[in-house]
RNA sequence: GUGCCGUUGGUCCAGUGGUAGGACAUUAGCUUCCCAAGCUAAUAGCCCGGGUUCGAUUCCCGGACGGCACACCA
């Protein structure tokens, strides 16, 4: 089949996802050829046969991934206002215990050989038995109790007995420095990266929330089945923001946001198989339908910028986290996802994270994961304490005294009272230990606190940089017909476009006319643009290459521009095909412009330009 | 991880128990005064391993990779 029968398969193609699963004619299909021909993106390793879940961005496809990270980095941590750091890839297993991870990727699995349904387990053993944390238990032994316990899958009632447990581990683990004595993994998310570090960054925040931590980078999950080109792969960069906040006084900028309408796809409404609904964000807030103000807010901010690098917002939207559905420490979830061959596809999360990680870090390492807030009036409280007398205590309990005074200590913060008579006893493991009370020294101290330590929430927006990539490339995918010939162009931003210019004479057997091409190819790349140069065969077949790879403009040298006065170039316009006469003098500018978001035809209107 | 299907130049495909052919693309030359034109030539391929066979790209087994379904998915 050519590649025009190709095209036009798919063009009567019903939308009908299911229906777009032959490989050969889908939109995913046919944007991945594109992909693999231009160079945005491949599978790694071919020659060695390939490799499941890991793709290499090409030269267009890591030049249009960094404007990509670059776009972001302007909007959510330059004109946000918030920092950035880059942390290494590889993590020290304790950070992983800590966050929860190690344990989330840990899972039991016994598949029903009748159904093929998969359980997790250790669910099934904890469900059937005495058993309460069956996942510390091991592989071989849930094995062992799923026959003993005649367990049945639930779903079909299929005994499972002698079926194998197989454990799912989607960390990719790895030895720090020589031998295994410091186990490390390649991080499943970059958030961790920036929450580790939380101690030093608040100290660079002079401990004043609220505050925002960025981090592009990449992140690694083993997946059981990596799918579709970059839509679930082994490695991905990730653009993380973790927005550290008061959850009792921070309030996020919310005005500057109020009026932009999002496309909302609530859990209620999945629930009765509702559509989505357009909400303000104003109106999302007001009426509870988003309950934090800082995930609506970003959520606003947010879809201006998908907008802006090109994703088709009539194939977007924000879907709400079922209750079953979030992540281990997400309070509240919203998922960012694009329309992609009918399927939706979730190119970014915001999740309201609570204090979990930081208090799981501050637990596991005892550092300070806190930020101290001054109250407004220090405050005089009345603090019961004791001070007891270690050399009557010491000789009395040996070993035990310091926890004999630990206790005590304990017992005046809780219980005040206990100390009213000449005795008081506390509980030191199994035994109890009984002290005079004037040994305990009880008092109440009056002290004057001017403020309080406080764990800081996270709302954190998580963007998938390949998936918007992905998204973007599908979404600005498009054909049209020019002079009877079918052609096909990738309408991305201008300002995100891998290659900006193509400078092209218009015959390649005239040396002046190639010359002054290759002058103005230079003088181009001088002014910092990304600027190919093309004079090989008909002047229609370059044009629709830089079409292919989304340049968007190319400019042409003819005869007019070497013989006249003053000498002058074509612009020509990707999305329209559409040409205009500029001064050399004046090409700069104007492509400067153009890189800067000013229209084709805004450009028309300038006096220099003339339209052809 | 299970099941089904697949893997042939850069890309998309055809084909064969005696090592392959097309289209498009690419390169060089000619041509070319604005949209994939034409002419000439060139470059370039049977996923990997094992088995059967005189001989395997082709048949069989296994693996890798890909697509889809189920399952999983922070």
């Amino acid at each position: 089949m050519s590649r025009e029968d190709d095209r036009q398969a798919s063009a009567e193609r019903p939308s009908d996802p299911t229906l777009l699963t032959d490989g050969g004619t889908s939109e995913l299909a046919t944007v991945a050829e594109l992909a693999k021909r231009r160079g945005f993106f491949f599978q790694t390793a071919e020659s060695y046969g390939g490799v499941g879940g890991l793709v290499t961005y090409g030269p267009q496809g890591s030049a249009l991934k960094r404007n990509i990270e670059d776009r972001w980095r302007d909007r959510f941590v330059t004109r946000a206002g918030n920092m950035e750091l880059s942390a290494p890839d590889v993590m020290p297993e304790p950070v992983f215990e800590a966050s929860g991870h190690l344990d989330g990727f840990d899972d039991m699995i016994v598949e029903c050989p009748e159904c093929e349904t998969a359980h997790r387990a250790d669910h099934l053993v904890e469900d059937s038995s005495e058993h309460e944390d069956a996942e510390a238990l091991g592989i071989e032994q849930i094995g062992e109790l799923i026959g003993e316990l005649e367990i049945a899958c639930p779903d079909c009632g299929t005994a499972l007995a002698g079926e194998s447990v197989d454990e799912f581990n989607l960390m990719f683990g790895t030895d720090i420095g020589p031998g295994s004595s410091q186990p490390g993994y390649l991080r499943p998310e970059t958030a961790q990266g920036i929450f580790t570090e939380f101690p030093r960054l608040k100290e660079y925040a002079r401990g004043k929330l609220p505050f925002g931590v960025a981090q592009i980078g990449d992140a690694y999950r083993n997946e059981i089945a990596p799918r579709r080109g970059l839509i679930r792969v082994r490695a991905f960069t990730q653009a993380e923001l973790e927005q550290f906040i008061d959850p009792e006084e921070d309030e996020p900028a919310i005005e500057a946001v109020a009026d932009v309408e999002l496309p909302l796809y609530t859990a209620p409404a999945q629930a009765d198989e509702g559509g989505q609904e357009t909400y303000t964000v104003r109106k999302a807030v007001e009426e509870g339908v988003i309950e934090s103000a800082w995930i609506a807010y970003y959520l606003g901010l947010a879809r201006d910028w998908y907008e802006a690098i090109g994703i088709d917002m009539d194939r977007f939207r924000y879907r709400q986290h079922k209750a079953g559905e979030r992540a281990h420490y997400a309070a509240d979830c919203w998922d960012a996802e694009t329309e992609l061959d009918g399927e939706w596809v979730e190119v970014t999360g915001f999740a309201y994270r609570s204090d979990y990680d930081l208090t799981n870090h501050a637990a596991a390492t005892g550092d300070g994961f806190t930020v101290f807030k001054q109250y407004d009036e220090p405050k005089t409280v009345e603090r019961p304490g004791v001070d007891p007398d270690m050399s009557t205590l010491g000789p009395e309990f040996g070993g035990d005294a310091s926890a004999v005074a630990d206790a005590l200590a304990s017992l005046a913060a809780s219980e005040p009272d206990a100390f009213t008579g000449d005795t008081v006893t506390v509980e030191i493991g199994g035994d109890s230990a009984t002290v005079a009370t004037d040994v305990a020294n009880f008092a109440v101290e009056t002290v004057t606190e001017t403020g309080e330590h406080i764990t800081p929430h996270v709302v954190e927006p998580s963007f998938g940089i390949g998936r918007l990539f992905y998204s973007v490339l599908v979404h600005s995918y498009e054909t049209d017909e020019v002079d009877g010939e079918e052609r096909t162009y990738l309408s991305v931003p201008a300002e995100l476009a891998p290659t900006f210019a193509c400078v092209v004479p218009l015959v390649s057997n005239e040396p002046a006319l190639v010359e002054q091409a290759e002058q103005i190819r230079d003088q181009l790349r001088d002014a910092g643009l990304e600027v190919a140069y093309d004079e090989s065969g008909a002047i229609g077949r370059r044009y629709r290459r830089q079409d292919e790879i989304g340049t968007p403009v190319c400019v042409t040298v003819d005869h007019e521009s070497i013989e006249e006065e003053p000498t002058s170039v074509t612009v020509r316009d990707r999305d329209t095909t559409a040409q205009a006469r500029v001064p050399v003098t004046e090409l700069r500018d104007c492509l400067l412009a153009l890189r800067a978001g000013t229209s084709f035809s805004d450009l028309l209107d300038r006096d220099a330009v003339t339209p052809v």
